[in-house]
RNA sequence: GGGUCGCUAGCUCAGCGGUAGAGCACUCGGCUUUUAACCGAUCGGCCCUGGGUUCGAAUCCCAGGCGACCCA
């Protein structure tokens, strides 16, 4: 029924509304539009077709600025070039031109002058130079062959024989000196972002190179990627409100994954030994700077090891990762200096909570004397924690984790805020796992994981009860998980971090809109200008 | 969820109670060394939406939409 409805109105769409749906306010004026649409037909009267198959390349912009580099001001060579790419910006005079051409790698000036250009498709076009002067405009894709020179004032250009117009563009670009400011169009309309901002391709570019690391580091220690399920039929492996689909023919709701963690567990059950996943998370929950409903994740597991050796491994691959996009470990991050060279700092919670606020969490007997000495201390928002555990993370959370801004593993934690990790070999009360800080944000979590299946059926047990009670980032038992604890769960440990906030931290931005090329924005009212009034 | 700020031409912005403006882009004319090219002329608007106040609202008030930042 839901799909019927669906493709009765697409139906709609397509008969009662034969124009294109864009909505009006991000479209050029129809003048603007008509004047290019009208080029196009122009040169499709001429026999070009303006949105071409191909074209020859034989270098980027790049490649041409490096390789001439040392070539001398008014000095040509004879070497044939061809390239392609988008007009950024025309100069044009009576019988010369000049054009900005972008391609991905950088840009490139092309000079046009009349007598080389006729001369070079006198075959094709006898008005080949008249016509480039009204036939193209900023923003078209354009493929020319020619020679190099550089001008006297010093731009390496081509000097071009033959130009083609690969795909006419239909939209005006923006300002060529103030470009795309407005943040909510840049996050909209990514294409054009990218297109006129040369810092968010390369932004884009880092974040890929991080991904990329991160995999060649794992890989070349034998770690697996492996992928699990985006749906589930319960949501868990972490406190987070998930989002709710629905599958037709199963006729059944379904969840998107709000962790990777019990499925990669599974997969250790199952003998392999050191796995991981790079995938893309979902939580319903706000949007902030620091936060994205779709985010991506990457989750570690390692055989035999313990969050000891997890830790150092994330130091090692952090470290390894910020070399391969960063000039030094040396960081800024927003104006604020960041030292990634290890060893980082190591403190339990416990400890760096009394030297913090001088109350030591170890000596209470109950919940009531934890929460009055908290109290006493400043720390506020205690009404929910019905553990002593809880409001030692509260008073984490409140008074140690915003001054963590240099890299800090904080170990060892309370039972009753880890369902998951594995009971610390020494500390009663506690687990034995690690976060890592840095710029006073969680960049990264991981603990030796909780083997015992009778333990963690109780965790699940008492996570249930939360749920019953009304907390909706808690989740029912997930009975096959215990399951295959039973079949045994070597010593294992894993972790999870944050691949956009990594990012964020690498790149220095400000937002994770900054680092997500499509992060998500309410519809508003273009999307309500875009339906079809019936 | 609360607060502050913003929304005016394709883009970047002025205008803040009295005929909607500028620069760039577009169109037309001129120009063979420009790189925000230049010179001249033209064109371009549901001032986010809906109410209200007023003789008169882009401007003031109320509600809403979308976004940014801060707080929880």
């Amino acid at each position: 029924m839901r799909a019927g409805r669906r493709s009765t109105k697409s139906c709609n769409i397509l008969t009662l509304n034969p124009q294109p749906l864009i909505p009006n306010s991000q479209m050029a004026s129809d003048d603007l539009r008509a004047t290019r649409i009208e080029k196009a037909q122009q040169l499709r009267d001429l026999g070009f077709n303006p949105y071409a198959y191909r074209w020859d390349v034989t270098h980027n912009a790049a490649e041409l600025q490096d390789k001439y580099a040392d070539l001398e001001n008014g000095a040509e060579v004879g070497d044939e070039v061809a390239i392609a790419g988008r007009i950024m910006n025309r100069r044009v005079f009576g019988k010369l031109a000049f054009f900005t051409l972008q391609d991905e790698t950088g840009t490139l000036q092309l000079y046009l002058d009349r007598q080389t250009i006729q001369d070079g498709m006198a075959d094709t076009d006898a008005e080949a130079f008249d016509h480039l002067k009204t036939l193209t405009d900023a923003g078209d894709f354009f493929g020319v062959r020619g020679t190099l020179k550089r001008t006297d004032k010093g731009e390496l250009s081509i000097k071009v024989n033959q130009y083609a117009i690969l795909t006419k563009s239909l939209q005006p670009l923006p300002d060529k000196w103030h470009g795309l400011t407005d943040v909510e169009k840049r996050y909209r309309q990514r294409y054009v972002d990218l297109i006129v901002n040369p810092e968010v391709r390369n932004t884009f570019r880092r974040r890929a190179q991080i991904t990329t690391s991160i995999r060649q580091f794992l890989t070349q220690r034998d770690f697996l990627e492996i992928e699990t399920p985006v749906l589930q039929s319960e949501a868990g492996g972490a406190d987070a409100r998930p989002f709710v689909t629905y599958h037709n023919t199963l006729d059944m709701e379904l969840y998107l994954r709000i962790a990777t963690e019990l499925h990669l567990k599974r997969l250790v059950v199952g003998g392999f030994e050191k796995v991981f996943e790079i995938g893309r998370i979902f939580r319903n929950e706000g949007i902030s700077t620091r936060h994205n409903p779709e985010f991506t994740s990457i989750e570690v597991y390692w055989a035999y090891g313990d969050y000891h050796d997890m830790m150092a491994l994330t130091e090692e691959l952090i470290v390894a990762v910020a070399q391969s996009v960063c000039p030094s470990l040396a960081l800024t991050y927003q104006g604020q200096p960041i030292d990634l060279t290890p060893p980082w700092r190591r403190v339990s919670m416990h400890e760096i909570v009394q030297d913090a606020i001088g109350v030591d969490f170890a000596q209470f007997q109950s919940l009531d004397e934890a929460k009055a000495a908290a109290t006493a201390a400043g720390i506020t928002n205690l009404d929910k924690c019905d553990a002593i555990g809880r409001v030692l993370n509260e008073a984490f959370e409140q008074k140690v984790e915003p001054t963590l801004i240099q890299p800090t593993f904080v170990t060892d934690y309370p039972v009753e805020i880890s369902p998951l990790a594995k009971p610390h070999r020494s500390k009663p009360g506690l687990v034995e796992r690690f976060e890592l800080f840095i710029v006073g944000r969680e960049t990264a979590n991981g603990f030796s994981e909780l083997t015992d299946p009778i333990d963690q059926r109780l965790r699940f047990e008492a996570q249930a009860a939360r749920k019953a009670a009304g907390d909706l980032e808690a989740h029912e038992v997930d009975e096959d998980f215990l399951l295959a604890l039973e079949y045994g769960l070597p010593p294992t440990v894993g972790m999870g971090m944050g691949i956009d906030r990594l990012a964020m931290l690498l790149t220095d931005s400000a937002s994770i809109r900054d680092v997500i090329a499509f992060p998500l924005l309410k519809s508003g009212k273009d999307a309500a200008e875009a339906e079809p009034s019936p």
